[in-house]
DNA sequence: AGCTATTGATAAGA
DNA sequence: TTCTTATCAATAGCT
């Protein structure tokens, strides 16, 4: 593949095989990866360059892929098999992968993701299930949304009532300043006077009708609008 | 590289993920033997297959590559010493333990199961996963349904124009009889004969309106049913 | 397992 | 080394 056909081997040229070298090698190693990724594969992969130069590649650890090798070609040229501990984690592990594997093939099912081996009965069972754990999440989600809102509300009271509380204190204050520049400035000019006052400017003629308490709710369940979303912004 | 291009993502499908193993095993080994061969360099490649099938190559032998490779890296030479080998099976175990816990958790949400960590956001994203999924496994099912009655609606007809075939045939060997008749009893007594012959009873006598094909066809698609069972139920 | 349309890898050149 | 490009090789999707 390239501009010419090439016979496979030894490329004496070494500058070219140098450059040859870097190429296939990053090639190689991304095709493992590719097979690791796609295949759900273990794959490890040692190359040595004819200087010397190490490139590895392993899809979990180079050690667990050496030692499944071992165990495969049943090599253990190392006495370790004789470690009753040893066996007892392996086994540990083994069993832990295992579980894992089994979870995580559940797992996908659940996701939606790998239902090609399934019948109907097991596909009616994982909608069952889904749709409880649809309502499940929903009625969290709707709980915290309520409780969310209910002490947003307390909250705003809270501050309504404390508003009321100043707004009294405002009135009685007025009333006083009132009193003030009577005595300062006669009966006449007093009414006159406190409009122009520097420290009660009209901000704070508070009007009774803005002191309704405020009350949020959850506006609807939203249960249609998850159904037919494409229809939803089509029609909108 | 092929009919179409394709993500480098774990393939869902079991049969496919299997065959593009095989095709991209054969040809990885291919350019791991001849990078090994054109650049003169020393490779080892191990393949693990999901279902634990080993697959190999080394340019010159497994032993060799494991060796260089260990020696490169300046780890246990060649020696692992049985204290280090448990520590490793150790963490490994709890590497795994750690993931399937993980897992676990995720998988217990997903469940619907224990949603009390979670906040408004995470609820909201689980609940697109989870109608995500739900589609899937509708869609699906559905689609085995579909082929099923597609599959039943074949044979049906096909019983169908048997029945038609055999319809003939009973009117056929009626007529002839209906001839015997009147050669053995004479033309008057022929019709009133045929009716109480023990070889022809009345069940015979197939009625022509009865011959249109079967045809099922999946109801409807329950969309609506499932959203809101709660309701549903007190409205009927 | 075999066939090809396509995509991907790469040999050669800059 | 890196980039580009013309070619060849690998392989995805089907049968």
């Amino acid at each position: 593949m390239g501009r010419g056909k090439i016979v496979i081997r030894r490329i004496d040229n070494s500058t070219s095989r140098q450059v040859t070298f870097s190429k296939r090698r990053s090639g190689l190693l991304k095709k493992a990866k590719e097979l690791a990724i796609l295949c759900d594969a273990e794959v490890g992969l040692m190359i040595f360059s004819s200087t010397g130069r190490l490139y590895d590649f392993a899809s979990s650890s180079m050690k667990s892929v050496i030692d499944r090798y071992n165990k495969a070609k049943e090599e253990h040229n190392q006495v370790i098999s004789s470690t009753s501990e040893v066996k007892f984690w392996q086994r540990e592990a083994a069993n832990l992968r295992q579980q894992l594997h089994t979870l995580q093939e559940n797992h996908r099912q659940i996701m939606g993701e790998e239902l090609s081996g399934l019948c109907v009965k097991d596909l009616q069972n994982l909608e069952t299930q889904l749709e409880m754990s649809l309502r499940a999440v929903r009625m969290k989600k709707d709980l915290l949304l309520t409780d969310e809102i209910q002490e947003l509300n307390q909250k705003g009271n809270l501050i309504h009532q404390e508003n009321m509380e100043l707004y009294k204190k405002v009135n009685l204050i007025r009333q006083e300043n009132m009193e003030l520049y009577k005595k300062v400035y006669g009966t006449r000019e007093a009414s006159e006077g406190i409009s122009r006052h520097p420290f009660l400017p009209n901000c704070f003629s508070i009007r009774e009708d803005m002191h309704a308490p405020i009350n949020l709710e959850l506006s609807q369940p939203q249960t249609q609008n998850y159904e037919m979303p494409a229809r939803a912004t089509k029609l909108g």
